[in-house]
RNA sequence: GCGCUUGUAGCUCAGGUGGUUAGAGCGCUACACUGAUAAUGUAGAGGUCCGUGGUUCAAGUCCACGCAGGCGCACCA
């Protein structure tokens, strides 16, 4: 059974509808049936990037997952199978932090008030706080992923898949220990999160001895050009406000666009002759303008005043690659000799302060470190007893012992005992290294800095900025191969993945694995105390068995992991005594064994020289968890060999562009390092959503907008269009809306896009479809009947075909070039502009007036499919609605076999039914049409007078015949009676010509101007010889036919209106015979009018008694009686002399008295 | 600071390879239409194309330098 009529629709509440439509999805579990129909087919694979379920989602999870969505629904339509898998992102500091929140502790508390088992536990629990919030939004929104078995990051079997691609990594050598540069705390012993650098009170302004030391240069070829004479004492000046890095400098850093300057002067402390290099800015620092004019061989030493003079200038790069000479040699190697003490390039240099010049010790700054590797500097260490390589700072804050001059000394006076600072002879080490400089002519300046210095914020003293041992993948080593295969992606929009993609990848740095924490996976190495065995552990079986090992030796008293069921088979003679036992297998079971701290850390394994092996403390970057879903989200290689094979790479993803050095890197660099390929191949970076003013939503400005207020009151299609047909995803989106509460309290200034989409494009569309419903019901076309060949349909239903065609090939590549935005806007512009707003309004008649004939089905017929197809096309965008769309049409016809849209095949492009010429002609019928109207309006005549022709000015024969056969369109839609093409020999045109710029620039040039002025001056009959012979010679000149462009602007003896080159003139003399005809429609209106607000129905008959005096009115209304009792349906128009009830009608200045009665069959 | 991105009408956005009158929708104003009617159509007003300089016969479009907003990075997830 299927219905026989088209739901028709009164006040329908939308949310409500697409209540419904949600339970129909469930009930018949059509997402379940869109990807198992797919069965067999091509697979398109999607990643979900998977959201964090500890917060709250806000309005730009709509937008992300509505892109995701659209791809996801458009391949399914297209015939891909496309499953989707929901997953979700557990661990890392968001948890930890809003854990210790709601139980008011902060990381210090962790082990002593709760213990790392509790706190994890209350991690584990706290992160799925918000899934039921998620799961309404996936509803609501129609966003379809599978939430049935989703891939959850702290599942043992997730945890496991990653240890086994660390492991890989592993063997590749491509993991390994080595440091960063982090802010460490030595009398607190604790590296310091930025997190906490940023803490109130750590940045205090302090008094630091700051020494400008000399490096003195190399003479060699390279530095020849600071060389004015043989042996000359050059030195680069560079500054520091941490003496204590001195005796670490590896290399000195300049800015290569600055300017530096070589000046000739004398050392302060000695006297010395020098020749000093610094930034120009920076000369009115180190020199008094006194004593410029100074000859320099008037100084004596101890004057104050020391003469300089400036030897020559130049710009930073030429000092590039210089060497200098080491300037504390505590540590001297080879290595050292023949790559470090040379000066380099660097971009965060200024002349702020200093000299322009920056010191850089390799282990201590981060931009220290960061360009020191950049140009392969080594590092200044020390080595310590087992001879690993050591800063020369210990984690105390003092120097070791190979610094000779200051072994054991805290670098800082802050770390020493009070005591020791109470000495009046203490000196601290920066003034000792001060000292020492002077001494040995390799100071320039000592002097007091005041600056602001991070302190640590449970000691209250200074913190270093000091290497701490980190895991790395070393990233840098297929850095290449990284970069190559990121140009195979296809990147949404492209600049993402070129710029600010392709960049990083560029200025990739080893990924630093390591976190100090305890919510996460744990790092599955083991290793000695002394650091020189190691194991990685890739996977619970491995862990199982190097726990036997420990367990043999005794270091494991059990073995938690799991154990190894022993399956005998005994054999049992009739006595039941045993004759035979076998041990038929072994079975590893595992034990259910949380794989997070604190379990994993009381593991102690053994190494094959007996030594206990220790898990190394750190836990991963949550970022590796997420990159490593392709692999873990099917416990890959565990289990799913081949489902994973079958979804790896993905075609598809899709996240906010603030995941570029997120997600999409980790999931790159995975694939890249350990796959040797792409993890994705095409990719939709999706920009902000910010608020109305363009400001970023946050909780704290509290204009974050809550998703379930905006679909509880324009329904999720209009959200979701909205998003996706006001700008590109990647474009942030600017997100106005008014609530409910809003337009109550009366705030109309805001402007809502969501009510306008809602309104303008589902309106129309809606509109339409009830128009299509209302007719179709009255003739029962249920679209039963062959479809009626184009050819034998009329002009304007193989137009709207044509276009609908046209519309299908350009939204399926919309589609296929992950253009969402233009798909959007081209289905809504086809809807108001060509279907409604055309094709309908010229064909209303068609529907309620014929008979249930050949023209009339072919106008259902065509109405039908440009609905039905639009249904399917909009579905990936606008999921409920389409699918009412959709059913209602199609329970009716039965035409598809599909119970859903959605499980509906996209349209296929009829290439022969796009008639280019066609649709070129219709364009042509709207803009005269306009024209007129146009015209009408200006002379203030209302369409219902018929006027009697309309003039178009047409100079070639392809525009006349397209003209002529759209004119009864033209006509019968501006009510004019003839349309006249006029042609050049009628003399009625006046032709104007305009200069074609695009020719004249390129053969005139300068002269441009010169011959535009000539071409607006051209008369009449040079137009026409231009136009006979093709050239025109004039002022020298040389014109040709195609150096202007002809147009008919006028014509004689009408008023006209023009566009774009087209003209159309209106014929505005009133006959007495078309003011009849004016006055009978105006009469037939009228009385349309009257049946309505008398609320009869659209088939009811009536019967119709006029009472009319003037001559001219009776003359009138019976010269047109067929055509007014038609358009009425009235059995009978009768004339009476006068009536005594009724209404009575105004037209003109006439009164007219009506009766109607209805006629009850 | 570095990198990416955006800036066009009151609002939201279009404007291949440079071509002279810069467009659309909404909003506003006026008018029209009235068997799609809590719809619809037509027209009008509304622009320093962020600024400055340059290239060019010609710049919203190309180049440089700025300004403003947004995002990322600066070892934060």
């Amino acid at each position: 059974m299927h219905p026989e009529k088209y739901p028709e629709y009164k006040d329908s509440h939308i949310p409500a509808q697409e209540q419904e439509i949600l339970h129909f999805w469930e009930e018949n579990k059509i997402f379940a049936q869109s990807v198992q129909s797919r069965e067999g087919q091509a697979s398109f694979t999607f990643y979900e990037g998977p959201p964090s379920a500890n917060g709250m989602p806000g309005i730009h999870h709509v937008m992300a997952r509505t892109i995701k969505d659209i791809f996801c629904r458009f391949k399914t339509l297209q015939g891909y199978q496309v499953k989707r898998k929901a997953g979700w992102d557990t661990h890392g500091l968001p948890v930890e932090l809003s854990v210790e929140k709601e139980l008011g502790i902060t990381k210090e508390d962790i082990g002593t008030k709760i213990s790392i088992e509790d706190y994890n536990r209350k991690c584990r629990e706290t992160v799925m706080k918000y899934t039921d919030v998620w799961g309404n939004l996936t509803r609501q929104m129609g966003y379809w992923v599978d939430m049935q078995n989703p891939y959850i990051t702290y599942q043992n079997d997730y945890i496991e898949s990653v240890w086994h691609l660390l492991k890989r990594l592993y063997e590749k050598g491509l993991l390994y220990k080595g440091f960063t540069v982090q802010p460490y705390s030595p009398k607190a012993g604790t590296g310091l999160s930025s997190h906490e650098l940023n803490q109130p009170g750590t940045y205090r302004e302090v008094s630091d001895t700051s020494i400008t030391a000399q490096f003195k240069v190399v003479s060699e070829e390279a530095s020849a050009f600071l060389f004015a004479r043989p042996g000359e004492d050059v030195r680069i000046l560079a500054w520091t406000t941490t003496p204590w890095t001195l005796p670490s400098n590896g290399a000195l850093v300049i800015g290569e666009h600055l300017h530096y300057a070589k000046v000739n002067t004398y050392n302060p402390y000695t006297h010395l002759p020098v020749s000093v290099v610094l930034a120009k800015d920076r000369l009115s620092a180190y020199f008094n303008p006194k004593a410029a004019d100074q000859p320099l061989g008037d100084y004596a030493p101890g004057d104050k005043l020391i003469p300089y003079a400036i030897e020559q200038e130049f710009l930073g790069k030429k000092l590039v690659g210089l060497r200098y000479e080491q300037l504390l040699p505590y540590i001297v190697t080879e290595e050292l000799q023949a790559k470090a003490f040379r000066v380099i390039p660097g971009d965060f240099v200024n002349t702020e302060d200093g000299t322009g010049v920056v010191h850089a010790a390799t282990l201590f700054g981060g931009d220290d470190f960061r360009v020191t590797r950049q140009h392969d500097i080594p590092a200044v260490v020390a080595h310590d007893e087992s001879g690993n390589e050591v800063p020369l700072v210990d984690k105390q804050g003092r120097f070791v012992k190979e610094v000779s001059d200051f072994a054991g000394r805290y670098v800082k006076a802050e770390y020493e005992r009070d005591e020791t600072l109470a000495d009046p002879q203490y000196k601290s080490t920066d003034v000792l290294i001060a000292i020492k400089l002077k001494e040995e002519n390799k100071a320039f300046k000592v002097e007091k800095y005041v600056h602001s210095y991070p302190h640590c914020w449970r000691t209250d003293k200074p913190v270093l900025y000091y290497p701490l041992d980190s895991w790395f993948i070393r990233t840098t080593a297929l850095k290449d191969k990284l970069a190559e295969l990121n140009k195979s992606i296809n990147w949404k929009p492209a600049s993402t993945g070129e710029g600010r993609f392709g960049n990083w990848l560029e200025n990739l740095v080893d990924w630093n694995l390591s976190r100090q924490r305890y919510w996460g996976i744990p790092l599955p190495i083991w290793r000695s105390e002394d650091g020189t065995e190691e194991i990685c552990i890739g996977s619970v079986y491995e862990l199982y068995e190097e726990i036997e090992k420990a367990r043999e030796v005794g270091l494991m008293q059990e073995n938690p992991i799991g154990a190894h069921e022993i399956v005998s088979e005994v054999k049992r003679n009739k006595k039941g005594e045993v004759i035979d036992s076998q041990v038929i297998d072994a079975f590893f079971s595992p034990n259910v064994f949380d794989l997070h701290r604190p379990y994993v850390d009381k593991i102690v394994l053994v190494s094959p020289t007996g030594q206990p092996m220790y898990r190394e403390p750190d836990l991963i970057d949550v970022w590796f968890d997420s990159g490593a879903m392709p692999y873990a989200q099917w416990h890959y290689p565990f289990e799913n060999e081949a489902q994973f094979g079958q979804h790896f790479p993905a075609d598809f993803i899709s996240e906010g562009v603030d995941q570029t050095r997120g997600w999409f890197f980790t999931l790159h660099a995975i694939a890249g390092l350990l796959f040797d390929s792409v993890a994705f191949r095409n990719v939709v970076s999706t920009g902000l959503v910010l608020d109305a003013e363009g400001r970023k939503m946050s909780k704290r400005l509290g204009n974050a907008v809550d998703p379930f207020k905006v679909m509880a009151t324009y329904g999720a299609d209009a959200t979701r269009w909205y998003m996706v047909a006001n700008a590109n995803p990647w474009d942030n989106l600017r997100f106005s809306w008014t609530t409910p509460e809003e337009i109550k309290e009366g705030k109309p200034e805001k402007s809502d896009k969501i009510e306008e989409v809602s309104r303008r494009f589902f309106g129309t569309l809606r509109n339409t479809y009830a128009f299509f419903a209302l007719y179709a019901n009255l003739d029962g076309f249920r679209f039963e009947q062959a479809d009626i060949p184009l050819s034998e349909r009329p002009e304007s239903d193989r137009w709207i075909i044509s276009r609908l065609n046209s519309l299908i090939r350009e939204v399926g590549e919309a589609y296929q070039e992950y253009e969402p935005t233009r798909a959007a806007r081209l289905m809504q512009d086809f809807t108001t502009d060509d279907l409604s707003n055309w094709y309908v309004r010229l064909n209303r008649k068609r529907f309620w007036k014929s008979d249930y004939q050949q023209d009339k089905i072919a106008a259902y017929q065509t109405l039908y499919t440009c609905l039905e197809t639009l249904a399917v096309m909009m579905a990936p965008i606008a999921p409920f609605y389409s699918e009412r769309l959709f059913r209602d049409l199609n329970e009716v016809s039965q035409r598809q076999a599909f119970a859903s849209v959605h499980l509906a095949y996209f349209p296929e492009t009829q290439a022969e039914a796009i008639d280019a010429d066609l649709e070129q002609r219709m364009a042509l019928a709207q803009k005269i049409s306009s024209l007129t109207h146009a015209l009408r309006k200006k002379a203030k005549v209302r369409v219902r007078q018929p006027l009697k022709k309309i003039l178009v000015p047409v100079l070639d024969e392809t525009t006349k015949s397209q003209i002529a056969a759209v004119s009864d369109l033209i006509l019968s839609e501006v009510n004019v009676k003839a349309l006249e093409l006029v042609g050049d020999d009628s003399g009625l045109v006046v032709k104007r010509v305009k200069p074609n710029f695009k020719t004249l620039g390129t053969k005139y040039k300068q002269d441009v101007k010169n011959v535009v002025a000539l071409i607006q001056n051209l008369g009449k009959q040079e137009i026409a010889q231009l136009e006979r012979t093709q050239v025109l010679e004039k002022e020298g000149f040389a014109l040709s036919l195609e150096d202007v462009l002809i147009q008919s602007q006028e014509v004689e003896g009408f008023s006209v209106e023009s566009e774009n080159g087209l003209t159309v003139a209106l014929d505005l003399e009133i006959t007495e015979e078309l003011r009849a005809e004016g006055l009978a429609r105006d009469f037939v209106n009228r009385l349309q009018n009257l049946r309505k607000d008398s609320g009869l129905e659209v088939q009811d008959k009536i019967n119709v008694a006029v009472a009319a005096t003037d001559p001219f009115v009776q003359a009138a209304l019976l010269a047109h009686r067929d055509y007014i009792a038609t358009e009425t349906q009235a059995l009978e128009l009768r004339f009476a002399d006068a009536l005594a009830e009724g209404e009575t009608f105004e037209i003109e200045a006439f009164k007219i008295q009506v009766q109607m009665q209805v006629v009850r069959e």
